[in-house]
DNA sequence: TAGGCCATCTGGTCCT
DNA sequence: AGGACCAGATGGCCTA
């Protein structure tokens, strides 16, 4: 048992010692140049790998094949023909049951090798995983890279924004609307609430729509009044947390075109939801895609992603690139146009989702209704 | 310091 | 046998 305790703290030094370089594979990738961990470790007879993981502090690939070394007959098999020792020197019982098998080291090799292999995958799997969702949040309606939305909100943001601009294109409601900013922050957490506020208020800034036009040939003028205009940073509501936060790129302002700044008068602007409720349930509305798609596929400056443009001037969905990536890979249709056609719902949404809070409703209370 | 978020490892299951 | 996917466990980092 010394030796393990000795292994531990070696292990722990190595943490501490690689920790500026990198993760835990970096470390494993220095014990196995040491090599001479597996030996101590191994030593241990009946670790299991994740308790020993844990007591060590650290996790490398390293280790965990030393682990299954030790797990197996490397001494398990010496100690089934020697009597058992306890700690007070006393005799103890043979183990029962039936013996190990031996396992030959060439297989033990080959099972350590193809756990790292497995390591590596399931590592660079979780990276794609991450990267898709990264190219999600660019597209989301706020998209700040100082303060990056958690994944589980990520996609709490990205489900309610298609609700929400579903419901824009069927209803005709407006974008602008706080039945929209509702939309968005429901089921999000109060700071992302905020952010999703603020975005969208900082988006109203004369200097973005111009970009905005410039990059859809939208009318110019059309979109910007409301108080904020000529302004850079207002924020009504004492909400709403300090900049910096999440600004709202020209390029993400333009999925919310329409959008003619804040005309949220009312006191629950910026703040949708109250706290953080467990909306964490199926979506309500069952939905089926319409089908009525057209796209047209243009070069894009991001090299393997297929843009997508959008019809015409005025439509809340202007011209504006979207990554495939993020599209999910819409089905193809006209040439010309792409009409980005979101989800639509079977019901009435007013039927379908449990009515948003009434405008005279105050937070606390919205957040009442959001948790259930 | 507790809690949230995250990266990583790991073993199990399913599929090819 | 090996890869993909998944969920649980663990520890690190950050923030209120």
């Amino acid at each position: 048992m010394p030796r393990i305790n000795c292994a531990t703290a070696t292990l722990k030094k190595i943490t501490m010692m690689t920790k500026p370089f990198g993760k835990a594979g970096d470390v494993s990738e220095l014990v196995s140049s040491l090599g001479w961990l597996d030996d101590d470790v191994s030593s241990v007879d009946g670790e299991d790998s994740s308790d020993m993981r844990g007591r060590c502090g650290l996790t490398t690939d390293g280790l965990e094949g030393s682990t299954e070394l030790c797990s197996d007959d490397m001494e398990e098999d010496e100690e089934d023909d020697q009597e058992m020792i306890g700690p007070n020197g006393e005799e103890l019982p043979k183990r029962r049951g039936p013996k190990r098998k031996k396992v030959p080291k060439v297989r033990q090799e080959r099972v350590r090798v193809r756990r790292v292999k497995a390591n590596a995958r399931e590592r660079s799997r979780m990276h794609g995983l991450n990267d898709a969702l990264d190219n999600l949040r660019r597209v989301m309606p706020c998209y700040s890279k100082t303060q990056k939305l958690s994944k589980i909100e990520t996609l709490r943001l990205a489900r309610n924004y298609i609700w929400a601009l579903s419901e824009v294109l069927d209803s005709g409601r407006s974008p602008e609307s706080l039945g929209f900013m509702e939309m968005l922050c429901k089921g999000l957490s109060q700071p992302t609430s905020n952010l999703v506020a603020g975005c969208l208020q900082l988006g109203a800034t004369p200097m973005m729509l111009n970009q905005m036009e410039d990059k859809c040939g939208g009318v110019p003028g059309a979109g910007v009044g409301g108080p904020q205009a000529g302004h850079h940073l207002s924020f009504p509501s004492p909400g709403l947390p300090s900049p910096p936060y999440g600004s709202l790129e020209a390029s993400h302002l333009l999925h919310v075109k329409g959008f003619k700044g804040p005309s949220y008068d009312h006191p629950s602007s910026g703040e949708c939801s109250g706290g953080s409720p467990p909306y964490d349930g199926p979506l309500t509305p069952p939905l089926s895609i319409s089908g009525q798609f057209s796209l047209k596929q243009e070069p894009s400056p991001i090299e393997g992603e297929r843009t997508y443009t959008a019809p015409h001037a005025g439509h809340y969905l202007s011209s504006h690139h979207y990554p495939a990536s993020a599209m999910g890979g819409l089905p193809g249709g006209q040439a010309g146009h792409v009409l980005f056609r979101p989800p639509r719902y079977e019901l009435p949404l007013e039927m379908a989702f449990d009515s948003f809070a009434p405008s005279h409703m105050v937070p606390s209370q919205m957040g009442a209704i959001y948790s259930e």
